[in-house]
DNA sequence: TTGAAAGCGTTACCAG
DNA sequence: CTGGTAACGCTTTCAA
């Protein structure tokens, strides 16, 4: 049988008559605030306790000044990297003393916009968006009705504070990597126009170019899904003159289809391939797949976004700021030294 | 450069100044409630478009009875199909005229209780619990304080409205799927304790028993994830004198390792062994691994959860009630027809 | 059809 | 230290 909840829940007043005290000191008394004596206080923490006394969290933010919301949005919360980062962001809001508002159906720009909307509605002090709103000009816009932060995207035109993985640098440590390991022939498979596609390419150019691999650069147009992933294999494996002994594939589920595809195909990983993924999906680190990866941190994104939010809120006129995280090489069992006899 | 939004948002009473009627005409005229003139309807929704006014939903819960909102507690946010059912959710929640509080980090016991906490103080009218609490103690206490609705277990013990999906049958549909294929000699990866583990195991001894294949039944314990998967087919095609030719994972991760290994042993999917999962994720559908298996409808899931809390809603004091919604076979090319050559 | 006034449960200010 | 009293921004009677 389910207990049925108070019929009414109680509120400052009950618990003021009940202690015999005044609503504005049972307040001051609860929060800890100002200063009430020792003996008064108790009787009024007694009287709380007695009536499970839970302050109306929605009269508050009316009363106070400072609602204490913070917004956050969502754009595809069924990416574990975007949810985990939600997740963490939320904690950090809390340490922050606000509390944190998500919305996490933002699939589409329209409900990314109509989100916030409701989330200004509610008074929250900021948004953090997470991947949404999509398009450039939405996000322009939502910026311009509130304090926003942009987590996983550089957004270089717009003017909105944003925190995002630093790509470039994530694709010149795959390479180094590689090359670290002997190998010369490395191909990329890209990302087409996902977003940090464009960064994780040019790392990989400019890390190959600094090694003078210029003439070994082959990219493969891709995109951030397995059978992306199996159709890059087919290419690449395909041609006959130039056959890579190691892939950087700029996404983990792309690097996974590669991975299945030349395992079809008959080669073995690593002894006739080394792959090296990007994001470190929970399955990159798996004992089975074992897929060196370039690591993002949900953590240290998450908290970059808050620190942003908070610095935005502090000081509204300041400068964007555009803040790139460091990613990190994860060396697992897909990628290992280059063997002469491996070489096609 | 962001621009400032507007220094004090506008409240009910610049605009009804604005229109030169009193507050309660505004409130009324912009709700669409109540009998207003076209005339000064249409004056008023102007005032409001001016200033662009936005109703604070803060005071409009305060003020009003019922509060509106409904809670949603999510476990494991980074569980894509506990994200997909709380996304789904929350866009049926706004469709029921209610608001969503989404709370993502409950990934303990702990922290659900205190989010639910913070729930109640914000007077939602209910709880949503996807996944969380995990413990049936925390469960049933919780639902002590709120009506609620726990969507992603069957609580038989507990008297709680729940929610899941109906494994027995998910068991029974992966094992027929199976022996329509011919095959006899199937082995069941179990899910140890996990949720659901039990009943997907009840289906396949039942399914198997109906099978007149008693005697075919293997059971190796696993786990949700890929390594047990691997384990598990290490351990299961090791037996010298029984080798199945078809396995029933209780879960898609567990399939996934089962396949990788199987592969590396060098027998063939589904040539040597046909693989049946249960969840389809999305991985699952990708052409490269064309995984076999249960689907567990996040879209389902959702509504009968939003369905019972409204139910609970209406009716407090109804007999509680265990949903159990139907799984579906995903027929993909993991699992093929029985060849006696492939036998061992 | 319209308006005045009384809350909703807090916090915040200001005397005592 | 303590207790009125006025907000906060809205909804909701209840009269007019």
């Amino acid at each position: 049988m389910t207990k049925k909840p108070p019929q009414r829940p109680a509120t400052l007043a009950d618990i003021a008559r009940h202690a015999g005290v005044s609503r504005s000191l049972a307040s001051l008394a609860i929060r800890g605030e100002g200063a009430v004596s020792p003996e008064t206080r108790k009787r009024i923490m007694e009287a709380a306790a007695a009536l499970d006394y839970r302050p109306n969290l929605v009269a508050r933010s009316l009363a106070s000044a400072e609602a204490g919301y913070l917004g956050i949005v969502v754009g595809e919360i069924e990416n574990p990297l975007q949810a985990e980062i939600a997740k963490l962001a939320s904690g950090l809001a809390r340490a922050e003393g606000y509390s944190a508002l998500v919305s996490i159906d933002a699939d589409t720009d329209e409900k990314a916009e109509e989100a916030i909307r409701t989330l200004i509605a509610h008074r929250v002090s900021g948004v953090l968006a997470i991947g949404a709103p999509f398009e450039k000009p939405a996000i322009a816009r939502v910026a311009s009705w509130i304090p926003m932060v942009y987590v996983g995207r550089l957004l270089k035109v717009v003017a909105v504070d944003s925190v995002t993985t630093d790509d470039v640098t994530g694709g010149i440590l795959a390479v180094d990597h590689l090359v670290a390991l002997g190998h010369r022939r490395i191909a990329h498979v890209d990302g087409g126009a996902s977003p940090g596609a464009e960064r994780r390419r040019d790392g990989y150019r400019r890390a190959m170019e600094r090694h003078g691999l210029e003439r070994q650069i082959r990219i493969i147009e891709g995109a951030y899904t397995i059978d992306a992933g199996a159709r890059a294999a087919r290419a690449l494996l395909a041609e006959p003159d130039w056959r890579p002994s190691a892939v950087f594939a700029s996404n983990d589920m792309t690097a996974i289809g590669l991975i299945n595809e030349a395992m079809r195909i008959g080669l073995s990983v690593p002894g006739d391939l080394s792959v090296v993924g990007y994001d470190d999906v929970t399955l990159a680190g798996t004992e089975t797949l074992s897929l060196s990866t370039i690591h993002q941190s949900a953590g240290d994104l998450a908290s970059a976004g808050i620190a942003a939010m908070m610095a935005r809120l502090a000081e509204p006129d300041a400068a964007v700021s555009k803040i790139l995280v460091p990613p990190r090489l994860m060396t697992r069992r897909s990628s290992a030294p280059f063997s002469a006899t491996a070489a096609a």
